[in-house]
DNA sequence: CACTCCCGCCAATTA
DNA sequence: TAATTGGCGGGAGTG
């Protein structure tokens, strides 16, 4: 056994070494040169005994490869893994081999290609992210570090990270269990309360002064002496795991790791430079030592910050300061902490290495639910299902609920989930201001369509739920703020996400498809108010909102902007309709760039100017919001529904509307397209509407108009009087369905030109009006996005008279149809359409809709229809449909 | 030269 | 005592 065990064993240790073996060599003689592994690798021959062999055998010995491979073989046969045991040993040859033939071919393997965070992923690869609860799976140390032919002390770095976020725990001696991502909702919501408690005030001066961090630093001492202690106890904390075993020493790469990760969560820009956060790290001695001790810190911290960001949590940028540009790392990651969770992946997709997209998206969408952390995991990535759990949100009915998923599972998914994870946020932080009381979410969402693909929104919030709005603005309309806002004012609510330039910029490019506009806002109204949603709006007025903006800061800060304040609806029923209105776009390539923009800004100017950030160049202030909302995006849909869903269950029904919008970056600038959309679910109560330009003419009386913000009112009032003849995209509701429900109207900003949309819009309100008549609740919204190039009336957004109402159905299907084909996500349109086609209370029935994954809900709209060809199309448009769909779908299951 | 961070010595902890 | 863990920092690779 010997001879073949080394045989085996010896060309490993030859060709691990190679690279390294000079080193190593270094004190052997110089036989062991090279080259001479190589014959010896090629055969596997029994000579064992030869002089040479000899050698190797010490240096076998004194590798810790060998050992562990011996160990290995060893252990490994009698433990569990019997299954791969196989495999790897498979591997570790096959490796070999090509580890050797990289050698002589390559020789180097290159830094980069032993990093430990390449060495992360392959381990990340090696287990699921949700694995079964059934399944528990055990990692042993030689056998990983073996098959992925790294030292244990390598292994060793990547667990001990892990283990700090829960996704691991040690079970034994070289024995860990695999937990998955299923807790690490909980763990970072955990890590984020108690970062508040240790750093939140410095946090807060962080941002606005990134350069003061050495006042951080000092303010840190002070306030947080305690530090250490604590991180101790967070492990504890955490449910599980072997908080015991942790005894060790504390320093332990865990506890850094921990706070490491506490200062992203608390930090309102979710950048921490290194710099900053080895000060901080550091605690006690500040200065003396220092330097010595801050180097290390930071090799540390670069150890941690590569698991991280193998882990989708964080993705490198460079901040700039007055002094130049600092390391510096953003988290990515998820940020609703209270609600629950998600996954990394799903927001930044780009750190995933993970295939795809798709199960970034699917991840986000767990969420939140009501005020305790009730994680909701997600589906694997990998499978659609995962995307519809944790989409799905509770609808008011137990069955509905999985409106969105698919979205998400769609590459599109970006954009769902920013929007699920805003809606999450809002909840969360609705619920957690308010209670329970629930509130709706509605969120619009921008969908990226194909051409820009997010739109920034800005949120505002009704006058009635001053709680709920991050900017309590009486006049629901003021998107601009973000614009107006650098990073610091951005804080308020949601533009304040928009603001932060850093932050946003780079989650929302994630897969880089859609791209918030930075320009649109879009409002959320609890159900006793209503949220416009507009998009592009900026428009001055909205830029004098910032007045809020104070408070708002304090808030958002904590949830990154204050994603959206959802509104949870206290009424029994909660929902989460999204519903986008994509813009349309025809741009993609704008849209590209918008995305392309917002990565490339790796390097993100703290505080001052937003605009510096790279996105800015679209529009400045509106890029750096676009951004934010991106991420906000997420987490706001992915919390709202999917949490409640899963967790509730069944429970309440929630609606939660949300639409996107999408508005071109450069369109922002451009008051004139706006596509609004409203979701509207149950009606309940009678309220009035608030929607900023709404006013219930005399006939109207029992309908609510909501205008996007950008509109001028003028068109609006026009509207009311004509509805036909209107572009103007508005919506019109019935108070009394309102009431009951909150609206949001995303003016989807998209296009000039699109026609389209505001020929829906008409339609729709005409439409709606009658039907709308009826206390259903219908749903209308504008169907933004796509442009259906149908009757390409450029620019002249509102008033063309295109086809009022009748050519709504039309229009609409037609718009539908157009999106879908573009990209399937483009649900949005189709809801709206679905909508428009059966104005009367059934319509929408989305229960149906349940489609099993992402195809499906689509369709729900019987009018809709064609569903093919919606996945035809599905590259080109944005996903923004979608999230108006499932909207819509939500809405309809409101019906039955 | 600065930034990263790999590598592995060796001490602390465990078994 | 041997093995396992993991702190730590030299110094190499990269840009």
């Amino acid at each position: 056994e010997n001879i073949f065990d080394r045989s085996m064993m010896a060309p490993k240790t030859p060709i691990k070494n190679e690279p390294i073996d000079l080193s190593k060599q270094k004190g052997c003689t110089p036989e062991r040169n090279p080259i001479t592994p190589v014959k010896i690798i090629d055969r596997p021959q029994p000579d064992p005994w030869t002089p040479t062999a000899n050698l190797k055998m010490l240096v076998s010995a004194a590798s810790p490869d060998m050992r562990d491979r011996e160990k290995k073989k060893e252990l490994f046969r009698p433990i569990e893994n019997s299954e791969q045991s196989d495999t790897p040993d498979s591997l570790q040859y096959d490796i070999v081999d090509d580890s050797t033939v990289d050698d002589f071919e390559k020789q180097r393997p290159s830094r980069k290609q032993k990093s430990l965070g390449l060495l992360c992923q392959k381990f990340l690869a090696r287990y699921p992210n949700y694995p079964l609860s059934t399944e528990k799976t055990t990692i042993s140390l030689d056998e990983v570090a073996s098959i992925l032919g790294v030292e244990r002390r390598r292994i060793y770095d990547i667990v001990n990270v892990l283990e700090s976020l829960h996704l691991v725990s040690r079970v034994a001696k070289n024995q860990y269990s695999w937990h998955g991502r299923h807790n690490l909702s909980q763990t970072l919501k955990m890590l984020q309360e108690a970062g508040e408690l240790q750093y939140g005030e410095l946090m807060t001066f962080q941002h606005r002064e990134q350069d003061l961090e050495y006042k951080f630093e000092e303010r840190k001492k002070e306030t947080i002496p305690q530090s250490q202690d604590r991180p101790l106890l967070d492990f504890s904390e955490p449910d599980c795991i072997s908080a015991s075993a942790h005894s060790r020493k504390d320093k332990s790469l865990r506890i850094m790791s921990q706070k490491f990760v506490m200062l992203f969560l608390v930090s309102k820009t979710k950048i921490v430079t290194l710099d900053i956060a080895a000060k901080i790290l550091i605690e006690e001695t500040q200065d003396t030592v220092d330097h010595s001790k801050f180097k290390t810190k930071v090799r540390r911290l670069y150890d941690i910050a590569n698991v991280l960001t193998s882990l989708g949590l964080i993705k490198k940028v460079h901040v700039t300061e007055e002094r130049g540009r600092k390391p510096a790392f953003k988290w990515i990651g998820p940020v609703e902490f209270p609600g629950k969770t998600d996954e990394l992946r799903g927001h930044s997709p780009t750190s995933d290495p993970l295939p795809g997209t798709q199960r970034g998206a699917c991840a986000q969408y767990q969420t939140c639910t009501t005020g305790k952390q009730r994680f909701t995991r997600h589906a694997s990535f990998n499978s659609a299902q995962p995307c519809e759990a944790a989409k799905r949100k509770v609808s008011s009915e137990p069955n509905s609920p999985r409106q969105e998923r698919q979205d998400c599972i769609v590459n599109s998914d970006e954009n769902c989930s920013k929007m699920i994870n805003l809606a999450a946020v809002c909840r969360q932080k609705i619920e957690e201001d308010t209670g329970d009381k629930a509130c709706e979410m509605e969120t619009i969402l921008n969908s990226a369509k194909n051409s820009n693909t997010t739109s920034p929104f800005s949120l505002v919030p009704v006058p009635g739920d001053s709680d709920f709005c991050v900017n309590p603005l009486p006049q629901a309309v003021f998107p601009v703020v973000q614009a107006d806002m650098p990073g610091f004012s951005l804080p308020i609510g949601i533009s304040s996400q928009a603001s932060h330039p850093s932050t946003t910029a780079s989650s929302k490019t994630e897969n880089g498809k859609p791209t918030l506009v930075p320009s649109q806002p879009f409002l959320c109204f609890p159900s006793s108010s209503l949220f416009m949603l507009c998009g592009g709006l900026q428009e001055k007025n909205l830029s004098e909102t910032p007045p809020a903006a104070g408070d708002m800061a304090n808030r958002s800060a904590e949830a990154q902007a204050a994603v959206p304040p959802a509104a949870y609806q206290k009424r029994s029923a909660h929902k989460c309709s999204l519903s986008s209105a994509p813009v349309d776009d025809e741009e993609p390539a704008a849209k590209k760039q918008s995305l392309e923009q917002s990565d490339l800004p790796l390097s993100l100017v703290v505080p001052k100017m937003p605009s510096e950030s790279p996105k800015a160049e679209s529009s400045p202030a509106s890029g750096c919001s676009s951004a934010v909302h991106l991420e906000t995006y997420r987490l706001d849909l992915t919390s709202p529904a999917a949490p409640e869903a899963a967790n509730k269950e069944s429970t309440k029904p929630l609606v939660c509307q949300e639409q996107e919008k999408q508005s071109q970056n450069k369109d922002i600038d451009e008051p004139p397209a706006v596509n609004e959309h409203i979701c509207k679910e149950n009606a309940n109560h009678p309220f009035q509407p608030q929607y900023l330009y709404v006013q219930p003419t005399a006939g109207l009386s029992s309908f609510n108009f909501l205008f996007s913000t950008n509109q001028a009112p003028g068109a609006i009032n026009l509207a009311a009087n004509q509805l036909p003849s209107l572009n103007v995209p508005c919506v019109m509701v019935p108070s009394a369905a309102l009431a009951s429900f909150p609206l949001v109207c995303a003016p989807s900003f998209t296009n000039p030109l699109s026609p389209v949309p505001d020929a829906s819009a008409a339609a729709s309100t005409n439409f709606s009006m009658s039907s709308l008549a009826s206390t259903t609740p219908v749903f209308i919204s504008t169907p933004a996005v796509v442009t259906p190039k149908v009757s390409p009336t450029p620019s002249v957004d509102p008033q063309q008279p295109a086809h009022p109402t009748l050519h709504l159905s039309p229009v609409l299907t037609r718009s539908c149809s157009a999106v879908k084909v573009d990209s399937p996500v483009c649900m949005g349109h189709p809801v709206t359409l679905l909508k428009l086609q059966q104005p009367s209370s059934a319509p929408l029935t989305p229960k149906n809709i349940r489609p099993a994954h992402h195809e499906a809900f689509f369709k729900t709209p019987g009018s809709l229809g064609d569903p093919v060809a919606w996945k035809k199309n599905e590259g080109n448009q944005t996903r923004n449909a979608s999230s108006v769909q499932r909207r819509l779908e939500i809405s309809s299951t409101s019906p039955d």
